[in-house]
RNA sequence: GACCGCGUAGCUCAGCGGUAGAGCAGGCGCCUUUUAAGCGUAAGGUCGUGGGUUCGAGUCCCACCGCGGUCACCA
């Protein structure tokens, strides 16, 4: 009887009872609360009317008058009922509101005794009765499960640290977007439901279509359509949009995630450096108005050029191991647990060598929280990406870094169809040997490449990881509006 | 997937073998410029779920579910 909700609906009852339809239609507003609070003081007194619209986030009633602060998208202002302005029978129905609720209110500016900017409210009118409570206004909402699975209550409740979270992301896409075409580069659009997945290391996620009656996956990444583009005559595309990947979720980690990929015909890894580093040097500017970001407690400066440090020797340099010395995945296995790192029995060389990639950025020094690229990788672990020109069992790829954050991928694009046919079939032996994440053979786009596609670099983009970076978060989902969650215990 | 931690009122949290608590929110009453308004009053809980140990279990043990962290793989 006591429960809230109850409460409240007995409210929008005794309201329909008064013939007042709690969600009505039509609204009326002359102002936001922003502007009003801009303009108060010359806007201030009895002759000026303004009608505002709003959430109440606060309400205190004081027998005979009642003070509510009432929230719109821009912003929050106090407002004041009293009796003697509304009669008795409107002054009943301020007490039939309830914290939630939307109001309508019209009336003038005025400054109370303390001094706070407040309209003095001469008509209102409900026009959506809330039937839930808000969160605490003191503490808000704070668990982690419960902002996530809820992010309408997190937005209300800690909006004002949650909100421009989404609002840098937004800009940051923008950003991005209005630099690739003023580059020249076309967006596209490929598909998202694909016959065969391709273009990155992962598991796929699995559908059927009943029609076709055939299975279909959710692209894994859009490489391999966006290179059939340029050889099909475009020199440069891009796509900003989500992949999916079947695998585990953590800090960095959401099996939904926005990737943008570009591609440029006529172009090397080279060409692709001085493009992310101007990408996102040009990023930070419109989307934080700054090249010089503060990420978990280091200041990275995103002016290029970045330094291009080669993955070998800054391995050797951060955790004492040259990679050259061990040809082959035994000795370089035994170097690595001889230093005490922990090494998978299945993992074959160039992913020991991810491996201690990955460990070199755990152990965080700080010359490598700068904003950096990788580069030369192994090329075992690159299967679309072309053999180095000097270096030939390095790949010309390289990845770019923001405060240890990995944040893409990039290359110069292999474009021999025989070798490509050849590093296709290497992955498929990894896969019969057990690993399911190798890649899949991809008939139809081993005969695009036959047909010819122009030396090409290729850049690969994780925008969560960058919108992460750009507003200083740490995890992932903090920068997802709806992250993927666990079955929730009531779901069935 | 492995290990560690957490799960108590709508929200934020105490309680850690002996009769389930506080603040905020909500109810009722008082209060015509309040500021986390105030005062009074009554309420609100299968202590994540299921087993076990014990005379007695939010409290100890086990399993499961959910969340977080660390590690392993990918952006």
């Amino acid at each position: 009887m006591a429960d809230e909700r109850s409460v409240r609906l007995q409210r929008l009852q005794a309201l329909r009872e008064r013939g007042i339809n709690p969600y009505p239609n039509h609204v009326e507003r002359s102002h936001t609360i922003a502007e009003v609070l801009q303009h108060f003081d010359e806007w201030l007194g009895e002759e000026h009317s303004f009608c505002l619209v709003g959430r109440i986030r606060l309400l205190r009633e004081m027998g005979k008058v009642a003070f509510a602060h009432i929230e719109d998208g821009t912003g929050r202002i106090q407002v004041y009922f009293r009796i003697n302005d509304l009669g008795e029978e409107a002054y009943r129905i301020v007490r039939l509101l309830d914290i939630g609720d939307f109001i309508q209110v019209r009336g003038f500016l005025f400054h109370t005794r303390t001094g706070e900017r407040t309209l003095h409210v001469l008509e209102f009118a409900l026009i959506a009765k809330g039937l839930r409570p808000l969160p605490e206004k003191y503490h808000g909402l704070e668990d982690v499960e419960l902002r996530q699975r809820k992010r309408y209550l997190d937005l209300l409740a800690n909006g004002d640290e949650v909100k421009p979270i989404f609002v840098t992301r937004s800009r940051v896409i923008r950003a991005m977007r209005r630099f690739l075409d003023e580059h020249g580069f076309l967006e596209v659009e490929t598909p998202i439901l694909q016959p065969i997945y391709g273009g990155a290391t992962a598991r796929p996620f699995v559908t059927h279509h009943h029609a076709l009656n055939r299975d279909m996956y959710l692209r894994i990444a859009v490489e391999l359509y966006l290179k059939r583009l340029i050889v099909g005559g475009f020199e440069r595309v891009y796509e900003i949009g989500r992949n999916f990947r079947n695998e585990g979720i953590d800090r960095t980690h959401n099996p939904e995630f926005t990737m943008m990929e570009c591609y440029q015909a006529y172009a090397d890894y080279e060409d692709m450096m001085r493009l992310a580093e101007e990408m996102i040097y040009a990023i930070a500017l419109e989307a934080c108005g700054t090249p010089r970001i503060r990420y978990q407690g280091y200041e990275v400066d995103l002016t290029p050029p970045w330094p291009r440090l080669p993955l070998l020797a800054t391995i050797e340099e951060f955790t004492g191991i040259d990679v050259n010395r061990y040809p082959d995945r035994e000795s370089l296995a035994a170097a690595m647990q001889a230093r005490g790192y922990e090494v998978d029995p299945a993992l074959g060389r160039g992913r020991l060598i991810d491996e201690l990639k990955s460990a070199m950025f755990r152990q965080g020094a700080e010359p490598l929280r700068r904003a950096l690229f990788l580069v030369d990788y192994p090329l075992d672990v690159s299967p679309l990406a072309k053999r180095h020109r000097s270096q030939p069992d390095l790949v010309e790829r390289f990845q770019p870094f923001l405060g240890g954050l990995e944040i893409g991928n990039a290359f110069t694009e292999l474009n021999d169809p025989l070798d490509q046919r050849q590093r296709f079939e290497d992955q498929m032996r990894q896969r019969a040997h057990g690993d399911v994440e190798a890649q899949v053979l991809d008939e139809d786009f081993l005969e695009a490449l036959e047909v010819g596609m122009p030396p090409t670099g290729g850049l690969g983009i994780g925008v969560d990881r960058l919108v992460m970076f750009l507003t200083d978060q740490e995890s992932i989902r903090d920068v997802i509006l709806f992250p993927t969650m666990r079955k929730a215990p009531n779901e069935l």
